[in-house]
DNA sequence: TATGTATTGTTGCAGTTGCAACAATTTACA
DNA sequence: TGTAAATTGTTGCAACTGCAACAATACATA
C-alpha cells in the first residue's frame, strides 16, 4: 500500500517520470549515495530496499537518524542530508525514484492520473509524518524502561495483540531509542526478571495491560 | 509562508472549503479541543495560535509531544489523536481549518486553484517532516548537553550565526528536549561555567564553531 | 561447511540525570 | 496595581545510563 505510483498505468507514469525529472536508480548494499540524493529540490522514494540516515559527529561516533524502507521518502526537502556530516547508506539493495517535487505544478491537472498520483504522495507523506510522531513519542520518554514499553505499545498497535516481533536488531532498536545498547540489553533483562515481558529472539511476549 | 491558501482567490477558498466539508473554528486559549479535532479523516491545520498535543500516563505524568502553530499541521490521519489517553490542549486563542483531506480527489482537478492548492499542502506537510526529523534528531542525543548543544546548532541554521533566541520557555524546551527540567538548568549552567555559552533571558550566546 | 563478520550477552565503574522540595523571580490578568 | 499562577533557580541523593572491554552466539557467504 501506499505505492508511489498505485493505480497508475505504466504510460502514465513515464509521463510523469519524464515532467518530474524523475530517475530510478538500483544501489547495491552498503553503498554511500549521499552525492546521488542531496539534491536540493528532489525528494526520494524508496521503491524497494533499506537505507539509513546517520549523522556522524566529530569524535566518530554515529547516529541513525532516520531509516527508510519500502514506500517511504526521503530527501533534501524534508531532511538535512546536503550538509557533509550526514551519510546516506544502503543497508540492502535498494530501488529509489528520485524526483524533482517542485515540478509537481507542471503536471498536466487536466489528466486523468494527476490526481491519484498527489492521492499517492499525500499519503506517502502523511505515513512518513505518523510514523516520525511515533518516534517522537517514543524518545521523548525519559527512562530506557518507558521507551521500551512506549515503542512496545505502538508495535502492538494499541492493546490486544500481546506479542510482538521486532522489525529490526536489537543494536538497531537501541540506535532507533537513541539508548546505549547494552543499558537496553539489562534493561530488557529488568523486565523479564520481573516478569513483565518475555524474549524469544525477537519475539516478545508482553505480559501487561496497554491502553 | 507556506499558507493553506496561500495564492487562492477568496472565492476559490469558499469553493474547497465546501468542498473539502472543512469549517474554520476559533478557540479560546487553554481550551482541551480534543472532542472537535479526532475525527478519522481529518486533518487540522493551524491558521493563528498554538496547540500542544500531550500525552497523559496513569501516574499523572505528561508530555508534549508535540507544538503546532501558525501554518502547522496535525489530524488523526498523522498523529494518535484519537487515542484517550491524549489531549489536544490551545494554548493560545487558535483558529484552526478542519478539513477532510480524503476528499481531495473530489476537488476540480481541471480548475485553477487545484495545483496551487495541491502545492500547499505539500508544503506544509514537507515542513511538518522537516520540523519532526530536526526534533528527532536532537533526541537522538544520548546527554543532555548533546542535546542542547545539537539544538541551538538547528536553530542557529548551522553555523554562522552566533546568536539565538529560544522560541520558548526552558521549561518548555526541557519538554521538548524530554529531559528533566531542573537537570536541564544544571547543564546550562555547566554550559555557561565552561565559557561556552552565555544567557539573558531567552537570548543565547554561542561560543563555540558549529558546523 | 568453514570462517570471518555481525550481533548479542555481561559487568564494573564513573558520570549523568530524574526527582523532590523549596525559594526566588517573573508573568498574567482580575 | 495587587495577587495568583507560572516560570526559573538550586541542591542532595538515589537511580539510571553511557562506556569500555571482552566473551559468546548467530549469521552470511565464499
Amino acid at each position: 500500500m501506499n505505492n508511489i505510483f498505485e493505480n497508475i498505468s505504466f504510460k502514465e507514469v513515464s509521463k510523469i517520470m519524464e515532467i518530474l525529472n524523475a530517475h530510478q536508480v538500483k544501489f547495491p548494499k552498503n553503498k554511500n549515495i549521499s552525492v546521488s540524493v542531496k539534491d536540493v529540490d528532489s525528494i526520494c522514494v524508496v521503491l524497494k530496499g533499506l537505507v539509513n540516515i546517520i549523522k556522524n559527529d566529530e569524535k566518530g561516533n554515529f547516529a541513525v537518524v532516520e531509516e527508510i524502507t519500502d514506500n517511504q521518502v526521503f530527501g533534501s526537502t524534508i531532511s538535512n542530508i546536503a550538509n557533509p556530516e550526514y551519510d546516506v547508506i544502503t543497508k540492502e539493495e535498494t530501488t529509489v525514484i528520485i524526483l524533482d517535487i517542485s515540478k509537481i505544478l507542471s503536471l498536466d491537472n487536466k489528466s486523468n492520473y494527476y490526481s491519484q498520483f498527489i492521492k499517492n504522495i499525500l499519503n506517502i507523506y502523511q505515513d512518513k509524518i505518523k510514523k516520525n510522531n511515533e518516534r517522537i513519542e517514543v524518545l521523548t520518554n525519559k527512562t530506557i524502561r518507558d521507551k521500551l514499553l512506549s515503542y512496545f505499545n505502538i508495535l502492538s498497535s494499541g492493546g490486544t495483540i500481546k506479542t510482538i516481533y521486532l522489525p529490526f536488531t536489537y543494536s538497531d532498536l537501541a540506535n532507533y531509542l537513541g539508548v546505549n545498547r547494552s543499558a537496553m540489553t539489562r534493561e530488557l533483562n529488568n523486565l523479564k526478571d520481573e516478569g513483565i515481558i518475555e524474549t524469544n529472539g525477537r519475539k516478545i511476549k508482553l505480559h501487561y495491560y496497554v491502553g
